[in-house]
DNA sequence: GGTGTCATGTGAATCGGTGCACAAGCGCGT
DNA sequence: ACGCGCTTGTGCACCGATTCACATGACACC
């Protein structure tokens, strides 16, 4: 050991994907009372592969116990430290329509450690209204919003054609992390870290193997 | 072989999943006037490699133009024919709560050939209910739903805790696509089709990605 | 205290995806 | 008509992720 002690903390990518989910079925299992669980039980819980589970754990301090399994709250304790260091981390959301609102009172962020800290719209027949208790905030006060809550976490939920601008905003403001709900390819800097959540390219998805199985399925005729 | 046409239409995941992106962007190319487009365009518009361009191009029937590129249009019909075939996908939405609502409301599904034909919740001060001039109409009443309008795909927007419940709802209504917003891990039969799109856990990933910056970060300071 | 059983941890093979780099081909200008 | 430049299409190598299989090790029971 040189001294770094973050040095051993490289988590895979598709492993930190992972994590999350398994962070929810230990809570679950937690609240069950579950003391130890094995990475079969979490691997079926998690709807992956055991040995997965077992690799991605490796990953972290979380040192199971041969024979017997993973400690729960140990595991929970060291996940949630992975993934954000158990600090909340405020989100700012830009764009208050339908989509908007509706996250801006989604209970998974506050439960998540993610509180909504700030509502921004540029629309100035949005602004001024209050939307579960908070205030819509003009697209121009973002830096201040961001600079008042500490938020690190940027939420666009604008039109596909202002995602750009928006997502322009809050790297001006300085935020670290954005995640894009708009239906359109977004462009930051390196240094800021982007991720995708697009609605109609999941259906897209869901209609291509539709299709492919009625393609394929089409010879052998339809089974009930 | 018999006489299948279909066979060289296997198209890699990863590549279902940017046809999508390609799409929009030719769209947009259409209605600016452009007639072809270079793979290094497309790749730009995308935010992917060139190379992976052409590549994912290429597992469809979309021949390009040496020296020249592709044709937009028949680029446009090209993907999506693959993506679906043309032919609108209703989507049934279980679960109208304040994310249901949004979805229900969202624009981009009819947009995408993704038009909303019904509605269902299992709480009954919900049903009943009109959301966009659309009824809410009982859980019990899916099957129907799915049987008057063709609904082939089926979006759960419930609370986590009914996830399951939602997904066994639809899988028995014989929706063979399905797309989970909540925040667990649902099984379904094997010949279903279930895609998971997590808030929570995107923000988390997010999460873990700051903080490992942070970490990294500290011993290093800011580059410059 | 010894032994059997069970679950972790990991080496190694495999698979899918990405991206470089280059050959093949088409059109345009001369 | 011919060559030049531009772009497609793809072989190949690299990389990350997944999964099997097995060695290691701890606990429980007798």
């Amino acid at each position: 050991m040189n001294g770094g002690s973050d040095q051993r903390e490289v988590i895979p990518e598709a492993t930190v994907a992972r994590l999350p989910v398994y962070l929810r079925g230990l809570v679950e299992l937690a609240d069950s009372g579950m003391a130890t669980v094995s990475s079969v039980e979490l691997a079926d819980l998690a709807g992956v592969n055991a040995a997965n589970v077992r690799k991605d754990l490796s990953y972290l301090h979380a040192h199971g116990t041969r024979g017997v399994g993973y400690q729960v709250d140990h595991l929970i304790g060291e996940i949630s430290l992975a993934l954000g260091g158990g600090e909340p981390s405020p989100v700012v959301i830009v764009g208050i329509g339908n989509l908007g609102r509706a996250l801006s009172q989604y209970d998974g962020f506050v439960a998540g450690g993610f509180p909504v800290a700030g509502l921004v719209d540029a629309d100035p027949a949005v602004v001024g209204r209050y939307i579960g208790g908070r205030v819509v905030r003009p697209v121009e006060e973002l830096a201040d919003v961001v600079a008042e809550s500490g938020c690190t976490v940027g939420i666009i939920a604008t039109p596909s054609t202002s995602a750009q601008e928006a997502a322009d905003h809050l790297v001006a403001a300085g935020v670290p992390s954005i995640l894009n709900f708009a239906p359109a390819v977004v462009h930051v800097p390196e240094d800021v870290d982007l991720r995708q959540v697009d609605l109609a390219t999941e259906l897209q998805i869901l209609g291509y193997h539709q299709h492919r199985r009625m393609a394929s399925g089409a010879n052998a005729g339809a089974v009930g």
